[in-house]
DNA sequence: GCATTTTACGCAAACGGTTGCGTGAAAATT
DNA sequence: AATTTTCACGCAACCGTTTGCGTAAAATGC
């Protein structure tokens, strides 16, 4: 356990006072530059560096960042995260992740920890379970200030990025019904999930600005399982007049409803056309492609909301400063058609 | 910025002296019940929590550990993260996170600034690019242990985990041959990695443990790219003698592989099957599996490293403990088969 | 040559909590 | 009743660095 050299030494060595040294170590003006000089040379050979701790300590502040998400296993967050480290390496700070792993009290605990561990700011994007937010809320105690990304809390008045579905999946249902499909269907998601509300009323509208008419019988919903996928596209392709065309939650769904319709002797992309939205990175792989995913970017959505953050944190560090107001903003989403060539 | 509550608050507030306070707030023997019950009761009331900075620089800990891994998207990693978040939990830490995307000089800075905020040990899984070990060396100097996992130094005494692959290819082999194969193929990565080397010799001697022959024809090697994967499995294929099975470098490389095959006319499974090392958990969704893939146990891995870099921690902390011999293990890999059922 | 400004540095407090040691008063012992 | 022990608490140093303020000495001005 040998100590590491600290400013006190180089003050020892040199006969001067820690303050000297402390100035004389950031070239601070009102230091005589032999001085400055020589204490940066004996600082060199002693291989000084400063105690970030202590600094922290004093100033209040951990230069690091916390990020909850749901899962890193999902492409959609670790492409997420790598926006988020990037941002912080370029803002010097440093990242303190913590996997939901789409469990409410998981997160509510890693909420915890990182604000015993008094991170500058956190970075969220929530568990399908969430629904209250008084663990976010806490935190303004402890002027720690919160961004959401991607699944951001139903308020008002909180800090986020997101991506807004309604560009990509106008750009697909256009892009289908220039194909000339008439009969658009739904596979869509859990009933208690904000998301699935949220494709519905996208889905609607882009129908009504295709002039298409909303029909109940081709939206159908899933519960995620692979059961509940299966009986989803299975109800759609018994129906006397199947959809030519459907959109899907999301790209695990996907994965089911391909090889259900190819079980069922159906050919994709002929006898069927999916669009999805995006989340896995293997359609080059697979022999059935949908025709189209409805990207939501990662990277940028969680740089963005970094950005965010480290801009709050920056404003609450200036002494006077007056609140920023909530810093919001939504992302275009855009569809990326993989069938096109064939 | 309104202040949070410190011991002093609690002091003043009751005429008692800060040391009583932090006494009382820890049930502290020498204190009276009744102080302690007036100062927890105040503490209380006021919302007070301990400030960790202050503790952790007074400790010259920071109660958090860094893990350094290639690139979150690959599932194994992310699975391995998990595995140290659980460990980290557990031990009343957190974690910070650096992708190091397969970049030695990203490696480098990494570290460099997990060591400059002065985490209490880090976790480390190799880019492919590393080779030299200067910057791990480096942070014995400041105390920090370094335990590595899955991809780690060709070096003595260093703390690892690590995966056995000739457990897993033994079982495979031994199954491919007990199907009546004797033509069994490897396709390896580059020379230049480790891992090529080192799959090479267990391929050569699971080969031998089941009396066949080393044939130099079919061996061949991938740069990892798509057209490396392909000109490699096209080799094997355009033989007189084709393999009959194949052993895959990765999953990613197998992809490659099947779609070549099928495009060449081949059947999955009864031409030709293939062996891979598990790092994609999708196959349940494709067409054609491989006969077994080769686990290696991200999170048992990851997170039996983190016991070790707990170990290391807690043992450094205790006065005049003498250094722990170097802790390592290796775990066994095992075949899972995929294609038994049809 | 004396008053004034500037230069270059030191002192000490502060950040929040922990802890070894000291001490007065109460309790126990003889 | 005198002595010893126990109890309950306070004092002060410490962790490493920063920074406002004070001040000798040197430089400048007249």
């Amino acid at each position: 356990m040998n100590k590491l050299p600290t400013i006190k030494e180089i003050a020892k060595r040199l006969n001067v006072s820690v303050s000297t040294v402390s100035r004389a170590l950031r070239d601070h003006p009102s230091i005589g530059l032999v001085t400055t000089m020589r204490v940066q040379k004996v600082a060199k050979e002693i291989g000084y560096e400063v105690n970030r701790s202590a600094i922290h300590f004093k100033e209040r502040k951990t230069y690091s960042i916390g990020v909850v998400l749901p899962s890193l296993s999902e492409p959609f967050f670790s492409a997420a995260l790598t926006g988020v480290e990037d941002a912080a390496e370029a803002n010097n700070y440093n990242v303190i992740i913590g996997q939901s792993l789409e469990n409410f009290e998981r997160e509510k605990r890693i909420v915890e920890n990182m604000k015993d561990h008094r991170v500058d700011g956190i970075l969220v994007s929530l568990t399908k379970e969430t629904s209250t937010y008084d663990h976010f809320d806490n935190l303004k105690k402890y002027n720690i200030p919160v961004v959401f990304f991607d699944r951001v809390p139903n308020k008002r008045d909180i800090n986020f990025v997101s991506c807004n579905l309604h560009s990509g999946m106008l750009q697909a249902i256009s892009k289908l019904v220039s194909m000339g499909h008439k009969r658009i269907g739904l596979i869509n998601g859990p009933a208690k999930l904000a998301a699935t509300r949220q494709r519905l009323q996208i889905y609607a509208s882009c129908l009504k600005e295709n002039q298409l008419v909303l029909e109940q019988d081709i939206i159908v919903s899933t519960d995620l399982s692979k059961a509940g996928n299966l009986k989803a596209i299975h109800k759609l392709i018994a129906l006397d007049e199947s959809p030519t065309a459907v959109i899907v939650f999301n790209d695990y769904v996907l994965l089911d409803c391909i090889a259900a319709v190819k079980a069922a002797g159906l050919k994709v992309n002929s006898d069927i056309s999916f669009v999805s939205f995006a989340n896995l990175p293997i359609w080059e792989y697979m022999d059935s492609l949908p025709l189209a995913s409805i990207e939501q970017f990662a990277y940028r959505q969680s740089s963005m909301a970094a950005e965010f953050l480290f801009k709050l944190i920056n404003n609450a560090a200036i002494p006077g400063a007056t609140e920023l107001p909530p810093l919001q903003h939504i992302i275009d989403s855009e569809m990326v058609l993989y069938h096109s060539a064939k």
